[in-house]
DNA sequence: CGTATGACTAGCT
DNA sequence: CAGCTAGCCATAC
């Protein structure tokens, strides 16, 4: 059994590029819809933003709510116009950047 | 084991 | 739109 935590990692990365996720929709996926504080704990416990894309993870408006890497928010917004996620107001349009978490697979 | 904290969310004012 | 409250879960101390 891994800690709720570990889950959230696992499942952080499988977000695809270009694509992002929310809170809630992790703490969803991880099994605790409720547990969104957990998922941002464990944001901000996250060990490596290079194998946990944290900076995909938004809010549930789409906008972002803290990020503990580089210049904070605004490396975090860099990051996702990087991947090609298009960031207006320092918000995200989930409605098309919404990772839904690969119906395929 | 109990308390305190947090990268949350939804509802109200 | 901005600010505050209440609810809820997991982790850290």
């Amino acid at each position: 059994m891994k800690t709720f935590t570990q889950r959230v990692y696992e499942i952080a990365t499988q977000i695809p590029k270009g694509k992002v996720s929310t809170y809630k929709q992790l703490a969803l996926l991880a099994g605790s819809p409720k547990a969104v504080r957990a998922v941002g704990a464990a944001m901000r416990n996250n060990p490596d933003t290079t194998v946990v894309p944290c900076h995909r993870v938004l809010a549930s408006d789409g906008t972002m709510h803290g990020y503990s890497a580089g210049e904070g928010i605004p490396t975090k917004i860099h990051k996702l116009e990087e991947e090609g996620v298009k960031v207006v107001n320092g918000k995200v349009d989930l409605n098309i950047f919404l990772w839904k978490q690969s119906p395929q697979k």
